[in-house]
DNA sequence: TCATATACGGAACGCTGTTCCGTTTATCAA
DNA sequence: TTGATAAACGGAACAGCGTTCCGTATATGA
């Protein structure tokens, strides 16, 4: 308790991270990806650090919990998403880039199926996601639709969020043809932003 | 395989249930009620067994599966909720039974928080309770709402099965006065049921 | 090349839900 | 009232989970 740590502590990185450590961190967060969308998220940990070929321990010593992996995987995959959104903008006309990236948003929607109960039921741990998603996704679509309002082809009446809200709800469906509806639901809606 | 069961088997009862057996049952059920409505639906079997002063085997003899358990109050409550409608009817004039009702069932609701998560979390145990939950419901709060639209108190254009998803929506609201939030914006609604 | 902090693997722990089985008891015919 | 018997009981034991611990291995910088 009243020790001192013996730590050099000169400036906040004392040395860099062992390039084993980095690789495996990689490697457990793609595995994990690939485990929670093909089994979901309830897989057990240790088929994540048996199929990434290392033990359970160097798991948790970089993820302390079961659902900072969790989290860690849904930021990755929230980042690649909005990122998708300015590579879109790039490389199509505005219109074209709206309407593929709010597709593109619905397969973010639907590989996420497993983690929505997860998300809202009050586990703390999962508290701080909601914000993220939305703090990425909003100023995303905003871009997209206020570029796509400007050549006058859709809209300019609906707030970003709303059309998120929207697109989350229609993703909720579920039956044997649950993705199909979705699509189709979905692809009235980017109708529905055309100006008539 | 190929061995006939000796049972006698006639009519279908072969023996009364035994009394202990019962009154186990009943007092299971009770316990758990309280538990889950205290520490929430994720408390251990064995503490639930424990508090009813039985061990885990009489409470597996009798619900084979934790979900089982957690059904059956479930089920306990929705038939008591939609009960009360009845009771409800027979001691208030149509209208303010109708108020009374939907205050009861938004305390429902308030008890019944735990459990939203487990019931869209796609767990199979847990698919039958929303058919349960309607099929109770809705006719109880159908006539409910006849019987005082008949005095012309209250309006006619208003579908029971609407009211009883607003409530529950307005019930998801969460922070720390959410409880009293709720309750102002239900009372909103049941102002808002009043004819001019 | 060597000392050492860092990272590693996997056994072990504690807590779940669930099963199993030897013991107890309510029930009913005599 | 009294046995015989099916029914029910209690709780130890099992399997699977998240998480911790620690002896061993290794990347790193001097």
């Amino acid at each position: 308790m009243s020790e001192v740590t013996d730590q050099p502590e000169k400036d906040g990185s004392e040395r860099a991270i062992r390039a084993d450590a980095q690789r495996n961190e990689d490697l457990l967060l793609a595995v994990a990806r690939e485990v929670f969308a093909t089994k979901g998220v309830d897989t057990p940990v240790r088929e994540i650090a048996a199929k990434a070929g290392v033990g359970v321990g160097t798991l948790y010593r970089r993820f302390p919990r079961r659902s900072d992996l969790v989290t860690a995987v849904f930021r990755h995959e929230v980042d690649a998403c909005a990122a998708a959104a300015r590579t879109l903008a790039a490389e199509y006309p505005p219109t074209e880039a709206l309407a593929r990236w709010l597709r593109r948003y619905t397969e973010f929607l639907a590989a996420k199926k497993g983690l929505a109960a997860a998300l809202h039921s009050g586990d703390p741990a999962y508290a701080a996601l909601p914000d993220y998603f939305r703090a990425n996704f909003e100023p995303a679509l905003a871009r997209l639709l206020q570029a796509s309002a400007a050549t006058g082809a859709t809209r300019t009446d609906i707030a970003a969020y709303d059309l998120l809200r929207a697109i989350g709800n229609l993703s909720v469906s579920s039956g044997p043809d649950a993705a199909d509806h979705t699509a189709r639901m979905v692809e009235l809606l980017i109708d529905g932003l055309r100006q008539r």
